[in-house]
DNA sequence: CGAGTCCTTGAAAGGTCTCAAGTCACGTGG
DNA sequence: CCACGTGACTTGAGACCTTTCAAGGACTCG
């Protein structure tokens, strides 16, 4: 029955803690127990909400903090010497980011909303000192490192061997997987990212993905409305990317 | 004065522990002092020289170790349901290798010898119990990680953005950068792998791979005699691979 | 409501792949 | 040690897919 009345808690909601966070089963918190997640609330702060394109880190900064994200989503993205951007994954509720700035000591990418976004902010530091003490949360972390080499790894072979409408139809299944574990609908779902986003991070045009887009809502294998997307023919998608979302 | 005479010790020579090995600088031993180096020690088992095409691990295998490579070369690789195989990496001596099987417990690829290679195996459940001692092991395995992301993250830059020359030419780059740091000559060196590989690697074909490399030696900018290669304009080189080595 | 950006659609161009054939290197066995 | 066979590599010509260039239409936000 405690309703947060202590002075030191006042401010902050019970919905602020870990413990409350109905994205807990996704993020770092995943399998820790009740006092374990307290030593873990006491070292993250929670950021107020980010307007579309605000950045959460930019490429080159000090590595100092990693992300977990709480609404919204965001894109990562690397600049090369010639300025060309290339967008290197797009990120949910529940995602742990920032972690590929360990080994060099800065921000190797920009983190940048593609909405209005919140996010949880824990100094690198003190979360590997506090991995310490809590087994779980230091395998939770090598854990989140080895998914995201084999995700980038799944990337590879799709920007090495597949062609538009394998990688349009990938693209989509796997954020239908992303949505559906968040519990939202893996039928029917927003694009938060622009068709140049999506051209961008899959290696090909924007013209070209609009014309995939368009012969698959011809082919009767989803349904476009701008950014909405339903798809239709779940099994005509799954063939599409050769079952590999 | 210890000539590692004692019973235990007799088969162990010297150069077979990690204070004397000459790739600490470049594996996990990394900054670790000599006493955290035998605690390395202890938990370490060296493999015996395997031959062209054995395999140091098999994907969907459970997740037991990782390796470090000792002497020769391997690659790493997916198969998809499909049956198409695609490699993900290269790896030399001193590279750490087999991270990426932690969240899933399996391995998620294929290791396998290019040439005559001999590796460290190491059971991760004992080198995570010992990173708890050791911060800066610890640090070492989550720099390796972190390192492992930005590579992929290049490589999919160069997948997503570039043509045939600029594939080759930042693969040829990228490599001798790597020969360089391990001590070789970075501007001759032989190629462990086949055409067949680096093409599938760079997401070309064999014949645009070998077209490539015709031309860049008409051009006077590398030698090629079958894998031995020589890189003779540099500058020419950096150029063709937008100085993103 | 207008300016700007995003998205779509079309036609032509270009780069890589595919298919095919020939050459070369290497290991094996005679 | 040489001949041979096999696999790896190279080279050429045509096909195909995606890009490029161009323009029109739709959405969004001040």
């Amino acid at each position: 029955m405690n309703h947060n009345i202590s002075l030191q808690n006042v401010s902050i909601s019970s919905s602020m803690q870990c413990c409350n966070c109905n994205l807990n089963s996704l993020c770092m918190a995943v399998s820790l127990d009740l006092s374990e997640m307290s030593k873990l609330d006491r070292i993250i702060s929670r950021g107020k909400p980010m307007r579309k394109g605000q950045l959460l880190s930019t490429q080159g900064e000090n590595f100092i903090s990693v992300f977990a994200l709480k609404t919204g989503s965001v894109k990562t993205y690397t600049t090369s010497a010639e300025g060309d951007e290339q967008i290197t994954g797009f990120y949910f509720p529940g995602d742990l980011i920032g972690l590929n700035g360990i080994h060099s000591g800065t921000c190797p990418d920009s983190i940048q909303a593609l909405e209005t976004t919140t996010a949880c902010k824990i100094e690198f530091e003190q979360l590997d000192q506090l991995s310490v003490d809590l087994p779980k949360l230091r395998r939770q972390i090598l854990k989140t490192m080895s998914k995201d080499i084999c995700n980038e790894q799944n990337m590879l072979q799709l920007l090495a061997n597949k062609n538009s409408d394998e990688r349009v139809a990938t693209f989509l299944l796997r954020l239908s997987n992303r949505f559906k574990a968040r519990g939202f609908s893996e039928s029917r779902f927003r694009l938060p990212m622009s068709r140049n986003e999506i051209a961008n991070y899959l290696g090909l045009t924007v013209e070209t993905v609009s014309r995939v887009f368009t012969r698959m809502q011809k082919n009767g294998f989803i349904l476009v409305n701008n950014k909405e997307i339903q798809i239709v023919e779940l099994k005509a998608l799954l063939k599409l990317a050769n079952n590999t979302a």
